[in-house]
DNA sequence: CGAATCTGTCATAAG
DNA sequence: GACTTATGACAGATT
């Protein structure tokens, strides 16, 4: 096995070096992890947390591979493991600039072309009928869209800017018109970009911006092609073009809706029905949360999406706009520096290579580079740390993008909104970061495999997020977060993330890591061996890997075995080098003093000699003390030697412990020894079995306490990241609600009964049912607020 | 010098 | 039943 071990591995290694070389990208992590299991354990070792190891079995039936886990053969074999890792690290040195220009170069508008064409048609609420037409539209959109879902929302912020969309071809001049700038736009977008380049920010990210300025451009000659057939559509219901148009402005400056409804109420007085449907479209609450919508989340989408081959549109947002800029490169900035963060947080972060090639999207190297970058080397396969890593980014300014959130143009898909208000905070990870990010960096069917809780879609998601039983919560949670949360475990927070920054500087140990934060994030990875290791292998089991393993990466010598090292001279030795005579002898052996000079198994092969030489030399060294070799030699000798010694045992005390039984009582049967002889041989068999047992087991139970150790730590890191990751929910909810609250005064100021005159927010109030948004008298709403015909009674009050 | 720690040893149980 | 291993407990050595 362990012959196995070492030459497959150094084969790996030399494999990878040559394949790296030659420019094939072989991460050998997808088959330690994965693929194959007992190449795994070949490698790794066992993976048992706590095994007893048969050290003695396993010399015993280990005849000609024996390598003292200590010695120092045994170094040659951590030494592949670090070529190793550092093959390994290659992987993750990357020159960002290179991918931000394949970025720049590589712009497909089919991507967005098939894109939108899901999304489009499926949403149009152009007929007069009822809140359940809409519904019925909406359910229509929900199974046209199906699981394709997440793939079309992201595509809002190219939809809303005017981009293609395949049924209006009025829009498709637009964009290509969009798409020939301006010397002035491209200068700014060069300035802008320049001053965003460090935050691997894709010039599309400007290009929108411009973009989107030229479809606000063309916006009022879109509104006059239009006017006449918009005006049928008011009479008629919202058309959803309407509520692009209007949610167009709403992306850009963030005030749109208000916009758009006073410019409905000055065009016309609405019917009720048909502000709620206006409300309605304006909040796809059953749209999935954009929480991804942010800054620099945005730029990682951007380059990420953009790669030719991903059939996903472009969910460029507006999040650098030429007015808020200054504050969102510093947000930006901010984010980033949490995402390297939680990157130094990672656990086990090797498994993302293998499922972004595995990604038939992202089948060439651009892409697969790309992606990495773009999710700062984040492992797939640690669902709960990557989607937490990047939320990180994504959430704080959320509320910037809620624009994208309530975007009329995504209303009409698959409403998945209720994630947010449905789920509790047991599946918040996978409601939100599992859906969000890996909904867009992996295509759905590898996003079926992990994310199997986020599929079902509850049935109206703006009613049950709306419900006052929600908004109650959402109370509770901004009160928990505002009194005390926020200010004692968000120091907590402070306090244990300020810990991870040791495990990072760890982490910069690694030699493929350098201190460029760009390339640590993700080489910190494959460098954070003590994490690494409790989480593959379950637990740093007690055998020789791990011991190595701590005294390799000098991360698990919390305490460990160095004062022994420091101590061999006084120490007992039991060197198996000097057994090379009998292979069964050369293995395994816990001691503790693997260092000793080979000086003292000279000794000790020299009592093999004749007793009368040994006792002379036992009495040469008594008298050569103060000598440094001999005094230490006769200060290592234990009890049980000396006393060997004095009876004249011939032979070694390690010979007496470590042979089997057999060659033992043959070596016993050899030599005619008196009983007293026997009997101290037998003891020191005895003892010397139970010392190596004693120091097995005191190791053992101190691995035991490092492992518990190192899962309090990774508990703590969790319970930090989570903390972390609930407050920005909760400012995400409280920012929803806000959002919420305002536009429901916007339509209340719009709302006009058949009389002409407002509805008193006094006297109603908006109820948000599976049927859509009802209007209902105060008094009345907390028992009928699900009767569809309520509505009309409301109408007529 | 005393406390803490390390180490060896014994007794015992279990395989 | 002999042998090996694991482990608690104790004591001496060392820091």
């Amino acid at each position: 096995m362990l012959y196995l071990k070492k030459y497959f591995t150094e084969g790996l290694i030399q494999f990878t070096i040559l394949l790296s070389l030659i420019g094939v990208r072989v991460d050998l992590d997808t088959y330690l992890n994965n693929q194959l299991p007992p190449l795994r354990e070949i490698i790794l070792g066992p993976s048992s947390a706590y095994t007893q190891t048969q050290f003695h079995n396993l010399r015993n039936t280990l005849d000609g591979y024996g390598i003292h886990p200590k010695s120092v053969d045994l170094d040659h074999f951590f030494a592949t493991r670090r070529l190793l890792n550092q093959v390994r690290s290659l992987d993750h040195l990357r020159v960002p600039s290179t991918e931000l220009s394949a970025w720049l170069v590589h712009r497909d508008p089919e991507t967005v072309v098939s894109a939108t064409s899901q999304s489009g048609p499926s949403i149009a609420l152009d007929n007069g009928g009822s809140l359940e037409d809409v519904n019925n539209s909406e359910a229509s959109a929900m199974r046209g869209a199906g699981g394709t879902s997440e793939t079309t929302y992201s595509l809002s912020g190219e939809d809303s800017l005017g981009a293609v969309a395949p049924e209006d071809s009025q829009e498709q001049g637009e964009r290509e018109s969009s798409d020939d700038l301006s010397k002035e736009d491209i200068d700014l977008i060069d300035i802008l970009w320049r001053q965003d380049i460090d935050l691997v920010a894709g010039r599309e990210v400007f290009n929108y911006s411009s973009r989107q300025k030229d479809s606000e451009a063309d916006k009022p000659n879109e509104e006059n092609e239009e006017a006449g057939g918009r005006e049928e559509s008011w009479r008629n219901g919202l058309n959803l073009r309407a509520v692009h148009s209007l949610t167009h402005v709403d992306r850009e400056t963030g005030e749109s809706i208000p916009e758009e409804l006073t410019s409905l109420g000055a065009q016309t007085s609405l019917s009720l029905q048909e502000c709620l449907r206006l409300l309605e479209a304006t909040f796809p609450f059953g749209e999935e949360p954009e929480f991804q919508a942010t800054a620099p989340t945005s730029q990682l989408r951007a380059t990420t999406e953009e790669t030719p081959s991903t059939s996903q549109g472009i969910p460029l947002q507006p999040t650098l706009s030429q007015t808020d800029t200054p504050l969102d490169l510093e947000q930006q900035w901010q984010d980033i520096m949490s995402i390297m963060e939680l990157q130094d947080m990672e656990v086990n972060n090797t498994a993302v290579n293998a499922t972004i090639n595995n990604d038939p999207n992202n089948n060439n190297a651009s892409t697969t580079e790309s992606a990495t970058v773009g999710n700062f080397g984040l492992p797939r396969s640690t669902l709960i740390n990557q989607d937490v890593s990047l939320q990180q980014a994504l959430l704080p300014s959320c509320g910037q993008d809620f624009p994208t959130l309530f975007n009329p143009e995504l209303g009409g898909q698959q409403p998945t909104l209720v994630r947010l208000s449905s789920s509790n905070s047991s599946n918040i990870n996978s409601t939100f970061g599992a859906t969000n990010l890996t909904g867009i960096f992996f295509p759905p069917p590898l996003n079926s495999t992990t994310n199997v809780t986020t599929t079902p879609v509850l049935p109206d998601p703006f009613s049950s997020l709306l419900e006052e039983s929600m908004l109650d919560e959402i109370s509770l949670l901004d009160l928990a977060m505002e009194e005390g949360f926020s200010q004692a475990q968000a120091s907590q927070l402070e306090d244990e993330l300020d810990s991870d920054s040791g495990l990072s500087l760890d982490s910069s140990h690694s030699p493929a890591s350098p201190s460029n934060s760009e390339t640590s994030c993700s080489s910190a990875a494959s460098s954070s061996s003590t994490s690494a290791t409790f989480s593959e292998e379950g637990a740093v089991g007690y055998s020789t890997d791990s011991e190595a393993a701590t005294a390799e990466t000098e991360e698990g010598a919390v305490g460990g075995y160095q004062p022994e090292y420091s101590k061999l001279c006084r120490m007992s030795y039991q060197d198996p080098s000097q057994f090379h005579g009998v292979p069964q002898l050369e293995s395994v052996n816990h001691n503790h003093t693997y260092n000793l000079p080979l000086a003292s198994s000279f000794s000790e092969r020299s009592q093999l000699s004749t007793s009368s030489s040994k006792k002379g030399r036992d009495k040469q060294m008594q008298q050569t003390k103060l000598q440094p070799p001999q005094d230490c030699i006769d200060r290592q000798s234990s009890r049980d030697e000396r006393r060997a010694r004095a009876m004249d045992i011939p032979f070694s005390n390690e010979i007496i412990i470590n042979l089997p039984v057999e060659e033992f009582n043959e070596l016993l049967a050899k030599h005619h020894l008196n009983e007293d002889q026997l009997s101290l041989i037998r003891d020191i068999r005895r003892r010397g079995k139970n010392k190596m047992a004693a120091q097995n087991c005191r190791k053992r139970k101190l691995d035991t306490i490092l492992n518990l150790e190192q899962g309090v730590q990774d508990l703590q890191r969790e319970k930090s990241q989570l903390l972390k990751e609930k407050i920005e929910y909760m400012k995400c909810i409280r920012q929803t609600k806000q959002k919420v609250q305002s536009l429901s005064q916007e339509l209340f100021a719009q709302l006009r009964n058949e009389e002409g005159r407002p509805y008193s927010a006094n006297e109603y109030s908006l109820q948000f049912g599976p049927d859509g948004v009802v209007l209902m008298p105060r008094n009345m709403s907390t028992e009928q607020s699900n009767k569809p015909d309520k509505k009309q009674k409301d109408k007529k009050k």
